[in-house]
RNA sequence: GUGAGUGUAGCUCAACUGGUCAGAGCACUGGACUGUGGCUCCAGGGGUUGUGGGUUCGAGUCCCAUCACUCACCCCA
């Protein structure tokens, strides 16, 4: 073999294709019930763009990025996430000139040079909404309630629904100092990736997994202890709304994001199904990103899906499904195969899926093929039937045969 | 970036402590059924056992290196 995919990247083939094929409907359907439209960016972008929108020192953008100069020396990066790409759209595009609030869906691949492991790709498929332009708590309500439709309508569900309030640039410096504050009297129970974290990010010290920090973390100060009254506002009317949604959920005060454009609700869907990379959906929201990036001061939220998570799902639960075609058309000699191409075309003209042969294989194959094909009925045509005008046609569910006049073709199939 | 495991036909795997070991099932193709599928039976194509070295009379089997894949950590979708 000469060539083979780069680490962590994979072809998708058929019959698999049609389990994307699926998700991408039903998400394209929920999303459109709920007023969101589809917003296409390039998958390559100046690579400021993350580091700014993503945050220096996280791990995204300290360690993950496909960046590389161009042919002119600038530095371009393959798109990690798609938040910054949709803002830096809504802001490029003036979409904020738009009637509030503006409501984005997008779904494509996505980069990270990381170790490949079950359910994480080098290139990986995200379904992603942004809902941009108002800081009204019963916006997020709806994202995960549309969030949960979806994933319902995936037929998915061992689903865990955890949310959270981060605090805005108000509160938040506050809570730091009260958790280093907690830790550093602390820190030889820190595990080292924590000793880490507490130098560059404290927050994340909360979601580490280790046992050591885990009886920590049960003391440590909670950060919705520390909401600022606008924050603490906003988390309980969140809640409200998400229970008059009806949707289960658990405040978990301990799940902090690892992108810094995070202010506020933050929230993560898990499945139990999934292995160690249990996350099927993550989200928040991000009230500084617009003017950070140069626009008018605009609050968003949004949420990603990684969709190789949800096929897997899908796959695990439903099995893979190819679609059938409607008829397949067998011939008996060569001397028929222009006369068969013609009628196959006539039938296609009327919407049928037909195939026929092209190996000039024994009828036996051809049936065979048929038969595997799924399709639901396979015509014959010999030098007899042509002599009279007519194809044989034989329903595979049962076996049962007859004879159509030439002309009755594409009709004499569509009430079927 | 760290750790562990695995690499034999398209797929899933077998081959005792190194000695006809290069196999099976599935898939594919053809035939039994000279113009008919799904079941059954028969036959066939397809592998320099990831790659490169080494040990040995002899290596798929042991050793080293390398590459790839997998799982976990880190982190995340």
């Amino acid at each position: 073999m000469k060539f083979r995919t780069i680490k962590g990247v994979q072809d998708i083939t058929p019959p698999e294709t049609s389990l994307w094929q699926k998700v991408e409907a039903i998400a394209r359907r929920v999303f459109r019930t709920y007023g969101y439209s589809e917003i296409r960016t390039p998958i390559i972008e100046f690579t400021e763009l993350f580091t700014r929108g993503i945050g220096e020192t996280t791990d995204i953008v300290e360690k993950e990025m496909y960046t590389f100069p161009d042919r002119a020396g600038r530095s371009l990066t393959l798109r990690p996430e798609g938040t910054a790409s949709v803002v830096r759209a809504y802001i490029q595009n003036a979409l904020h000139t738009l009637p509030a609030p503006q409501k984005f869906y997008y779904l494509g691949p996505m980069f990270r040079y990381e170790r490949p492991q079950k359910g994480r790709y080098r290139q990986f498929h995200q379904i992603g909404v942004e809902a941009f332009g108002t800081d009204n708590p019963m916006m997020d309500a709806e994202l995960l309630d549309m969030l949960r439709s979806l994933l319902e309508a995936l037929g998915m569900g061992g689903l865990a629904f955890e949310v959270n309030s981060i605090g805005c640039p108000q509160c938040r410096p506050g809570y730091r100092e009260a958790l280093t504050g907690y830790l550093s009297g602390r820190r030889d129970h820190l595990c080292n990736d924590c000793l880490r974290r507490y130098e560059k990010n404290p927050l994340r010290v909360l979601d580490c997994k280790s046992p050591s920090c885990q009886s920590l973390k049960q003391e440590a100060p909670r950060i919705i202890d520390h909401l600022c009254d606008d924050c603490k506002e906003h988390f309980e009317r969140f809640r409200g709304y998400l229970k008059t949604a009806g949707i289960d959920f658990t405040i978990n005060p301990l799940m902090v994001r690892g992108l810094d454009y995070y202010t506020r609700t933050t929230f993560e869907v898990t499945s139990s199904d999934l292995g160690a990379q249990n996350a099927v959906a993550a989200g928040g929201r991000y009230d500084g990103l617009v003017r950070e990036f140069g626009g008018p001061d605009t609050p968003a939220v949004g949420f990603a899906l990684g969709m190789e998570r949800l096929v897997t799902l899908l796959s695990d639960r439903e099995g893979v499904h190819p679609p059938g075609i409607d008829v397949f058309f067998a011939i008996l000699g060569e001397g028929l195969r222009e006369r068969a191409f013609r009628l196959v075309k006539r039938l296609r003209s009327a919407g049928l899926s037909v195939e026929m042969d092209f190996l000039g294989s024994s009828l036996k194959s051809q049936m065979r093929r048929a038969d595997k094909s799924g399709a639901r009925y396979a015509l014959i045509l010999g030098e007899d039937e042509l002599e009279r005008g007519v194809v044989k046609y034989k329903r595979l569910s049962d076996g049962s045969q007859g004879e159509v006049r030439e002309e009755e073709l594409p009709g004499f199939f569509l009430g079927l």
